[in-house]
DNA sequence: CCGTCGTACATAAGCGGGTGATATAAATTG
DNA sequence: CAATTTATATCACCCGCTTATGTACGACGG
């Protein structure tokens, strides 16, 4: 592992806890939150198709599943061509929920944002595109 | 709320669940590393100086010592200048669990990073002072 | 000194969200 | 068509958080 890799890792570390923390404690707990954006994003799943990636057991996804419908915030659908399987989906209540907290969440960083040189600004614009494609890395590490 | 704002909360948001997938499943909750890499950090502190930069109540603070002490990564020792205060201070083997934690993340991260391009590389170094700063401002905002 | 009040921590009860083991029903296969 | 695999559900359990409450010490005015 390269020397500078621990840096990146140490400053990683110490931004991540910042991050969990300007969320405080919403409705939503962080796999129910995120399992909602990737149905948003990328549509409907089955649901065996949604634990692997959330990194839960299936038993877990079921559940989880069972507490977005009771809020309705998502939805179950027999898949017409495998009568095993279960089609999950969001709803418009889903879709504002995440987008509600989107937004807190992103005034939340405005206001540090703001407390930032432009500068540093544009030095955060400017690795956007890098973190993104370390998204995509795990992403694909993991399948 | 700046236009631009809604781009980096938006890249962070993501990232954030990259990070998060990347340590799996430790032995250590959230908030029993995040709090141990405190102690670590920042030397002993009295239980009540610890539960709210962490965003937990002081019940869940109380419970989560016993639990490092039991596993001794931890240790309650009595405040001699006040008889009702409890001083908290992280031990050898919470060191050498923070420490692995962090070692097994790195190299994780390590490997997503040899994907990037230099130019990628270097803007996500460039962007870590900006993200030491917006932690910084985090923690004032806090207090 | 001494009752009163605030502070620091512990305990109790309950709940959400996870686990592994197991059940059920539909699909696949030999 | 019996046997097996696959997709989901259910069960029993544990961990970590919550609020409400208990306990012991410190501070402080009379």
């Amino acid at each position: 592992m390269p020397a500078e890799d621990a840096a990146v890792a140490a400053g990683f570390e110490h931004f991540y806890e910042t991050l969990r923390r300007l969320t405080p404690r919403g409705p939503l707990s962080l796999t129910a939150a995120s399992t909602l954006r990737r149905l948003e994003r990328s549509g409907p799943h089955r649901l065996c198709e949604l634990y692997a990636p959330e990194g839960i057991s299936q038993p877990a996804m079921t559940q989880l599943v069972t507490r977005l419908e009771k809020e309705g915030l998502a939805e179950r659908t027999a898949d017409p061509t495998d009568g095993r399987a279960v089609v999950v989906s969001i709803t418009d209540a889903g879709r504002e929920a995440v987008s509600h907290r989107r937004q807190v969440r992103a005034e939340a960083l405005s206001a540090l944002l703001q407390g930032l040189t432009p500068e540093q600004y544009e030095a955060v614009v400017a690795a956007l595109p890098a973190l993104e494609r370390l998204s995509d890395l795990a992403a694909e590490q993991a399948s």
